[in-house]
DNA sequence: CATATCTCAGCTCTACTGACATAA
DNA sequence: CTTATGTCAGTAGAGCTGAGATAT
């Protein structure tokens, strides 16, 4: 009966429906984030500091999954909100070595909480039994597109 | 969206698998409507053109999920390559009347193989079941936030 | 010289918005 | 007068590229 977003034969493939609930999880997620001041790449360079430790723009985008010339940007806005600082590496003064703050790690603190809540909205149709096996699924496709 | 990594507290929340995999998704589908000079709107117009027969342009929007202004720019893709035609519709004059051509229709029979391909691409690592199952909860979740 | 880093400007792609002329 | 349609121009966000300045 409801006919409206796409033609009958495409609602059906996964590609499709995948495309449309990661449409959701990221308007969910971009939401939650943006309640807080907040942006994907934010979350991702603060999760890779604390991970990692205190690193290089250059090698936190390669562990963090962001480019370069995004990591300038990101790292530009977290360091006006002081959650991280940027000091040249004097080992190597090509380099800028960013180090997460303690109000970055307390900020970080309350992103995990948005994350999580945003996962649970999202989900929040499945039984346990299923979200478990749908994170095995995804992840079993992940991995094998990697 | 990113591909390269991810921290690991982020690796394993569904909103970050599901983004992962419809990224793969989408180049499967993109890579294999490109072979063959097609683009994902391309589909969904021919599709929607089979499934409600010819229409108008704004309704072929509405019906297909693609916004008025890229069913301008689609159509004249599809008309230059023969896959439809537009005429005004002498019942109300601001209409263009759109409807698929026999070519248009073998052409969209193709892109259906091309798709379900792409498919059976991105499923690969996954039993019959399994399929099954992740179709039924992506399908939940895409109708539970729609 | 070759390579790595940081930075900036700009490009691609998809989705969407605003404005406009025309027709109803 | 108001609304619907087709068209075009332009915008926004995410990811990415190229090039330059600097340092190794």
């Amino acid at each position: 009966m409801e006919t409206r977003g796409a033609p009958t034969r495409l609602r059906g493939t996964p590609s499709w429906l995948i495309n449309e609930v990661a449409v959701h999880a990221t308007r969910l997620v971009n939401e939650g984030f943006a309640a807080v001041d907040a942006r994907r790449y934010h979350y991702k360079l603060l999760a890779t500091l604390e991970e990692f430790g205190p690193a290089s723009q250059a090698d936190l985008g390669r562990r963090g999954g962001v480019d370069r010339s995004d990591v300038v940007a990101t790292v530009n806005e977290l360091a006006d909100r002081g959650f991280v600082e940027r000091a040249v590496d004097p080992a190597d003064r090509r380099r800028n070595i960013v180090t997460i703050t303690d109000a970055g790690a307390a900020h970080l603190r309350h992103l995990d909480d948005v994350l999580a809540r945003a996962q649970d909205t999202l989900l929040a149709p499945l039984s346990a039994a299923d979200r478990e096996d749908l994170v095995r699924m995804l992840s079993r496709l992940a991995e094998h597109h990697s």
